[in-house]
DNA sequence: GATGAATGAGCTTTCATTCAT
DNA sequence: TATGAATGAAAGCTCATTCAT
């Protein structure tokens, strides 16, 4: 029984590595060739896999893509919490916290989209994401505001609720920075994003202390 | 003479109208069904054409799209004005045009998500626009940006660096705000846009004015 | 009675210049844009008439083809005709026909062109020529290779027989040296069509001549 | 391990198999139907595949129509050579090599009208061919002409150059008469091609002797 | 599980031709 | 006759997905 358990354990083991190779190629496709390339032959192809392999993982093309943004929101996650490991003082963490958000997106806008592709409106009802991926979506999104949250709320005068509030507006913030950015429509009019984004955490960080 | 004059004004109304009708279909296909639902046969068939007649009247399905969002920021534009014709001081109208670009889209994410995905990163090298099109979009962005610079700068204090810069500011804000609840996550995290958007605009007016 | 007879005289001439109007604009595009250029539209269009326009004087656009070949062919022997006006001897006559008819077609490439796509085997008996049109474009031919057995005909020696031999002879040996030349395949492998044109008829006038 | 190699080659032959199917079908509607029939749709539906399949196997329709034609060739060349295998003389050899030319494309006109249409005048730089087709379908003909023109030389008298020239020669002149023949232009004027072949190749083969 | 050939609906675009005006 | 909007079949090609092996 043991045996079992452990033979189980070791196909699952390799079930999960083989789901991995794939969302790696996935990945890698993705930010290289964008939404066009990444194509379920390219993937599987990238993965060394053949054209219908994926399918035993993963149900569908947008099963994938869902992992695919399961898997940046976790990178996300950590990028945030190494940019505060850090950090001198409660105010710079919250700081520290904000700006990592918005470095990861710059660093990598194919994320970005891949966010806005599968979240955007109306289209997310056409997709096929089970609960369980809606749900595991989630819980990486609250994870990552909770912990954000909880950056300003160390900020002495920070009520809980000011904090959630707060942080849902600087998050709302720059990603309309991010998007603009990546549409070319801040360089037109003169603006920096990274300059806007310092601004608008400066006077959030005062705001909050008062 | 006059008589070849009314004709011809006649065939070209007729024209635009022709135009606005495949227009219309490519606008309703557009929010009824998103961004999948507006082929080129979806549009045709909606105007109730056969499958090559909007070929008569756009070079390509992207000058459709193209047309679409200048349609739309035509519409914003005249949103934003229609708001602030009533507003009752300087400040008022600031807020009023905010507030007007946030529910124009707010009602039609749609039109958002248009905006989006025609000036989305990497994707507009790709897209055949011409430059007279992409002059002319540009052209509708600065119009509308300016307008409501102008706003910001009809209060007393307001540097026209500042204005500019807090339009910008704002804009990205409240468009960041509409991408997360179109995305339907802000209202997971127990936030409500339009106090957001309320927020924000009160504290900008505030800011402007020290 | 004569009244009607001239009006109906000066209809047929204008609807015989406009056909002409027609088959000049659809030379012109034949021969500067070639077989791809010449859509109905784009003819009718460089004729300065509207799309349908054509088919009031034309069945259809195979026939517009046909007439352009009748066209092309009355030029062709033309060209043969003023050729042979000024030459000096009966075996030079011979000689400068069959050299206008290869300089006609090396000059006009797409000409041949247009030939070979209508004879060509197994498309003609589908394309919807008339067999008025057939009768036409056969005399045409008979005509030209009449005339140029003729003038090898004038020479001494030669029977009528051996007349109509030869020209059929050089004729195919012209016309499978200009289409290997059209080709590209002559230039590869180091031969220059008209010194090849200048062998064969040498030889041939030779060969008649005992 | 060998049962991989073998297992491997297997699949290799059945994939060439495949090839073929699809290059056999594109044959059958080639030579029945003509170029107009030959489109992908139909060569995929004759050799009992779906729409997409032949894309398995060839990049391009451009790529099977450039296979079609080295088949074609090779075809040619294999018929020069058994027809020239059993001949009793020098001065034979020559006159089969170049009378089993004139059978082949007289037997199989649609595979001359494939040359003609790939090769000809202007088509040839829009198509996609890469530089390694071009190569392939040159080398064939270099090939073929080359053995040609050693079967005259192979006769006494005969330089390398006056073979190789007289090779495009009668080339061009046995192809002049298959074109016009394809055309119907010949019969007409009563003469008769295979006639024609032979008066030529017998004044060729006397010519060179001397 | 893995393969990869096969499917077939789908895409954008073109264009000869028709026909109401 | 002339117009030109409209038709609609057809093309080459792509790609998510299936399924026999």
């Amino acid at each position: 029984m043991a045996n079992t358990k452990q033979t189980n354990s070791r196909k699952e083991d390799l079930q999960a590595y083989k789901r991995q190779r794939i969302l790696a190629a996935a990945t890698t496709l993705f930010r290289e060739k964008g939404l066009e390339g990444a194509t379920m032959r390219a993937i599987a192809k990238e993965a060394d896999y053949s054209t219908g392999a994926p399918y035993a993982y993963f149900q569908s093309k947008e099963e994938i893509y869902a992992e695919l943004l399961a898997l940046s929101l976790g990178n996300l996650n950590n990028s945030v919490k190494e940019a505060t490991a850090r950090s001198t003082s409660v105010t710079n963490k919250a700081r520290d916290a904000f700006s990592a958000y918005y470095q990861y997106y710059f660093d990598l806008p194919e994320d970005l989209q891949l966010g806005l592709y599968l979240f955007s409106s109306g289209e997310i009802r056409r997709r096929g994401f089970s609960d369980e991926t809606n749900r595991l979506l989630n819980g990486k999104l609250i994870a990552l505001t909770g912990y954000m949250a909880n950056c300003l709320y160390d900020i002495d005068e920070v009520t809980p609720i000011i904090a959630q509030q707060e942080t849902m507006d600087a998050i709302s913030h720059i990603t309309g920075i991010l998007l603009l950015h990546a549409a070319g429509r801040i360089d037109t009019f003169g603006s920096d994003p990274q300059e806007m984004i310092d601004r608008y955490l400066t006077q959030m960080l005062e705001r909050i202390r008062t």
